[in-house]
Formats: structure tokens, sequence, C-alpha cells
DNA sequence: TATAAAGTCGACTGAAATGATCGGGAATTG
DNA sequence: CAATTCCCGATCATTTCAGTCGACTTTATA
């Protein structure tokens, strides 16, 4: 599995964006700004993740993005996949030609991690983090003082 | 946590170097051979895994490199940390300044993750991966044709 | 003792991936 | 229209990976 700073920037915005979302769409600006991370670098990620349907846009002022889906439906995992691409331990990418056309002697081996680490990631979902994370922060929210646009097509609105 | 064709060269590696040192110590060059991985790679990874204790070597004519201690005892998670170093998914190496100083927020899912691997590859062991591929390979054994050389301390010579 | 077979070591290199930057767009609001 | 925000492609610097090279040491054996 290919785990870089590109998948934990990516889960870490993913994050940050959740945690905001309920005061509408959020600006990639202010992500990049609160994670230190670079609006462009952010940029890219986000065309990933928008184009597999994780999160949606809001163009124009007071646009930003939001998440496509409930965060429960989220995984680590998918987040990351869809940033990282290839989500495979394994040298040939499961085409089973490691050594000479065969299969490695190894090739089982990473074959099981890529799963256990797929498993694994996959069974922690967003609202997961959202959970823990203001369990740190004592609930610390933050709000906007201007009327905040809606967020497309999410109902959202969860907790008051 | 790293996983670079370093550690899975390592891991193919030592797995070579297990299933053949009945017949005494085995080369650097013949693994190469066999594994298709060069050989002056190799010899960084096993100055590696010698420094780490996990072979010994034995220089001269008919010499080459042992397991310097039981397959069952050598878990594929050492050969991949003495090679590849750092076993460790977060950003900041643990180290917990990944954001402004502070651990950022998904700091504890990449240490758990990492924890994760760590367990799962330190589960498997050489002697594990031996057993499974002898069953595939339905136990082709290649005998030297010339006396070989002791593998130093170890007392070895399990199996008739 | 000479030679060849091995390991030992450190510096170097090419290529790829990573992380980041830049500039110009298009959509949307007011 | 102007400001804000997303959108996208090209480019770039750095790091890491994987591999190379050359010089050296140890040791068996002819």
């Amino acid at each position: 599995m290919r785990l870089t700073t590109k998948g934990r920037f990516a889960v870490t915005a993913m994050l940050d964006l959740a945690l905001r979302q309920e005061n509408g769409p959020v600006t990639l600006s202010g992500v990049a700004e609160r994670q230190r991370i670079s609006l462009s670098y952010l940029e890219q990620l986000f065309g990933k993740l928008r184009r597999q349907e994780l999160v949606a846009s809001v163009r124009g002022p007071g646009g930003g993005y939001c998440l496509a889906r409930d965060a429960r439906t989220i995984s680590v995992a998918q987040i990351i996949i869809a940033v990282d691409e290839p989500l495979d331990a394994t040298q040939c990418g499961g085409k089973e030609n490691c050594l000479d056309e065969h299969r490695c002697m190894t090739h089982d081996l990473w074959s099981n991690l890529s799963r256990h680490m797929f498993d694994y990631l996959d069974s922690i979902n967003l609202h997961d983090l959202m959970v823990q994370q203001r369990e740190r922060n004592s609930h610390k929210v933050v709000l906007h003082d201007h009327a905040p646009r809606a967020c497309s097509t999410e109902p959202a609105s969860v907790q008051a």
C-alpha cells in the first residue's frame, strides 16, 4: 500500500472539512491555513477527491467544499485510494509477474499485507475521526458571522 | 510504515537464503541470479542485515551468508526494519510535531496503523514463509557438488 | 605463496515520485 | 462588473529509490 503524505494530507484535510461543514462550504484556503498545507497542493488533492465523489464543490463567493456523503459512509481507505491511486503492497501491482513472469516467492505475503491494511483503514470512517477529535478539543466550535451558503445537494445540518 | 522494494527484496533474499543454507553459506551472486536482484544492491541490503545480526557472513571462497539465528526467530518485520529503517506511518516519525509543534489531528490514526502493520508482519517469521514456499514447489532441492563450508556458529542442520 | 572467490565499504548516479508553485481560466454572487 | 472561489495544466526543486562502480579485506586452496 502506498502511504505518503499525500494520503495523510488528504485525510487531515477531509477531517478539517468534516468538522466545519456545518457552517456551509469550507474554503480550501481555510483548510490550507489551519492545517499548514499548501493551497495549490490541496487543490490537486481535492480535484481527485471530487472526481471520486467524496466531496462536492460550490463555486463563487461563499463557496468551497462539502462532503458529498455522510461522514459515516466515507472511510479513510477511500480517501487514501482517491488521492494515492494504488492501494497495493505488491511490487507487480497484482499482475503476479514479479519474478520472470511468475509470481515471486513473497507475492502472497504482500498481497495479504495489502488486504490487512485496507481492512483496517476501511474500518475507520470520517465520523469516527470527528468524534475522536472533538473529544480531544473539548468541543471548540468556531462559527462564521455571515450567513453560510448551503452545501449543494447535501441536507446535512446534523447536530444542534 | 515504509514499504518499498528495498524491504521486499530483503524479505525475498532472506527467504532464498533460508531455503538454501542447509548446503552451507549462500553467495549473494546466487541470490542475485535466482531472484533477479542486482548484486551490488543486495550487498547494501545484506550489509544492514548483518549489522542487525539477522545474517552472518563467511568470507573467502565457498563463503557467503547464513541466517544468524533460527528462521523461527526472524520475523518479516525485523527484516524490513533492518533495511528500511523507520517502521512508522506518521509524518513526524513519532515526534508529534506534525502541526505547528502539536500533534496533528490524524496523528493517532497513523500511529495505530503503524502498530497494526507491525503486528501483522511481526507475526510472520521466515520459517512460515519457508513452509509455504516448499509446499508450492513440491520440495525441489538443489545440492552443491562440492563439500560446503560450515555456517560459522550456526549448528543448523535441521531436516534429513 | 599466489590467486581467485567471496564479502566490505563508500561514493556516486539516473530516474522517478513527491510536494509544491505558478498562471490563467470558469463559475457564481452581489 | 468585480470579487471570490473552484478548476486545470504545466512546471519545478527536492528527495528517495534502485542501482552502479571501484577499491579493499579476508580466506581457501592449488
